[in-house]
DNA sequence: CGGACTTTTGAAGTAATTCAAGGGGAGTGG
DNA sequence: CCACTCCCCTTGAATTACTTCAAAAGTCCG
C-alpha cells in the first residue's frame, strides 16, 4: 500500500526507468528509507562507497572540497537522481560530498544489494549508463564554458540550467526552488561571491532578475539567453 | 593468426578486461581495423554516433570546439583506451572531435555489433560504467583545479598528468611521448599560449623541465608536484 | 634555402579578485 | 514584541594575474 508510490517515483527515475514491474518491485523490496533535514549530510567525500540512493523528494547539492578548504558545487541532485554514483562505477570512496538542501527522502540500496539487482535486470545497468554519460558530457560543457567564457557568461549558464532544472514557474517568472545563495552561484560558476553580487545587482537593474537572500527568480530568460551565448561580447 | 595479437590487446583494454576469451573471440570477429596518420579525423562533433573504437597503438586528441571556434582538449587517449563513448551512453551525436596525434591503430564496432557484444557479456557493461566513472572523476578534479587554481598550478596538474598517463623515461627525464604544442598545453590547462610559453620559460630556468618545439620533458617530477600542490601560494 | 609554423618576449590593457566596510533581513531569545 | 545577533548581501577602492596586441626569432620540412 505504500508501496504502490514508492514504485511509481523508482519507474520515473533515471536509474530504474523502463525497467520491468518485477525489477521494480525488487529493487523497492531490498531497499531502504533516509530521511534527511536541512543541511543533514547523506555521504562525505572521502568515505567508502557503500550505498546508492535515489532522491524521492528533496534536494541535495554535491560538492568536493580542496585541500584548501575552498568549495566547488559539482550539481544539485532533484527527485528521480541519482546520488552516489561512486558505486555504480567501482570506485571505493565518495568523491564529493551529498547535503540537502532541503527537506530529504530518499531510497537506498546497499552496494551489495545495488549490485544483484543491476546483475538480474540489465536494463537498468543501461540506465547507469545513460546516468554517467549524460553527467560527463555536462561537465564536458562546464569545462569548456570555464575555459572559454567570462563570468558574466558563465553565470548566465548557471543560472540558466538551475531554472531548467530546478525552476517553479511563478507570476514573475521562473523561481529557482531551493534557496540559493550567492556563494553558491560562485561555487557553481567559478567565481567569487562578490563578482556574483555585482553582476546580478546589474541584471537586476535591466530586469532580467529578480533576487534576494538566497533566492532569485529569472524574469527574463531570453535575455538571459543572449547574455549565455555572448550577445554582450 | 593475425587474431592473437588483437586478442591480447583486447584483454588489456579498459573495456574488455576481464572478459573471457570467448567474449574477446566474440568481439573480436564482429570488430574492424582502421588506421590513421597523423591529423586524420576519427570522429567529429555532432556527428550521428555510430562506431566505438579502442586505440590498438597510437595516441587521439579529443577536443571541443565551442561556437566561437574556440577550442578545447579534453583529453588524450592511448592503448587500449575508448574513442567515441557516445555508443555506450545512448547519446545520438560524438560530443567531441578525436583527432590522431601520431599514427594510430583502431578496432571499431558499429554501435548494434558493440551492444550485441555488451548485451551477451555483462563484464563489459561493467567496464564500460568504469571507464565513465573514472572519465566523469577526471573531469570533476579538471572542474575543480579550473575553478579554484591559477594557472601556474593547473598548468603543473597538466603536465602531471601527461606525464603519468604519456609519459616516457629517458635519460634527461620524463617525457611526454608525443607532439605537444604550447597551444595544446594551453587548451588543457585553460589558459593561452603566450601564458604557457612564459611559465615553461620560467620552469626551464629552474631546471623543472625542458621542451622545444612540440616536445615537453619533466626534469624534476618533485618540484612539479609541490608547485601543483601549491607550494608556490 | 625558402616558407610555414611554433615559440618567445615586451608592453599595454582589463576583467576579476582581494581587501575593506557597512547595510539589511530573518530568526531568536529575553 | 522588541532588540539583538548572525548571516548574507552590497558596494567602493586597490591590486593583480592574465589576456591581448605586437613583433621578432627559432625551428623544422620539403
Amino acid at each position: 500500500m505504500v508501496q504502490q508510490p514508492d514504485l511509481g517515483i523508482l519507474e520515473r527515475s533515471e536509474l530504474y526507468h523502463g525497467a520491468s514491474i518485477a525489477a521494480l518491485t525488487e529493487a523497492h523490496a531490498s531497499s531502504f528509507r533516509k530521511r534527511l533535514a536541512v543541511d543533514e549530510v547523506l555521504l562525505r567525500q572521502g568515505d567508502a562507497a557503500g550505498t546508492i540512493y535515489i532522491v524521492v523528494v528533496g534536494r541535495l547539492r554535491v560538492t568536493q572540497t580542496t585541500n584548501e578548504g575552498q568549495q566547488v558545487i559539482m550539481r544539485y541532485l532533484g527527485p528521480g537522481e541519482l546520488a552516489g554514483y561512486a558505486v555504480l562505477s567501482g570506485a571505493d570512496v565518495h568523491p564529493g560530498t551529498a547535503t540537502a538542501v532541503d527537506d530529504t527522502h530518499l531510497l537506498g540500496w546497499t552496494a551489495a544489494a545495488f549490485r544483484e539487482v543491476m546483475a538480474r535486470h540489465p536494463v537498468i545497468a543501461m540506465n547507469a549508463l545513460n546516468v554517467l554519460g549524460v553527467r560527463y558530457r555536462d561537465m564536458q560543457i562546464r569545462l569548456r564554458e570555464l575555459s572559454t567564457e567570462k563570468v558574466e557568461r558563465r553565470l548566465a549558464h548557471t543560472m540558466l540550467r538551475l531554472a531548467a532544472q530546478a525552476g517553479r514557474r511563478t507570476a514573475h517568472g521562473i523561481e529557482i526552488a531551493f534557496p540559493l545563495s550567492r556563494q553558491d552561484l560562485a561555487e557553481m560558476a567559478g567565481t567569487t561571491l562578490h563578482t556574483v553580487s555585482r553582476t546580478l545587482s546589474g541584471w537586476e537593474e535591466q530586469g532580467i532578475v529578480d533576487s534576494g537572500r538566497r533566492r532569485v527568480i529569472v524574469r527574463n530568460q531570453q535575455k538571459l539567453s543572449e547574455i549565455a551565448d555572448g550577445a554582450h561580447a
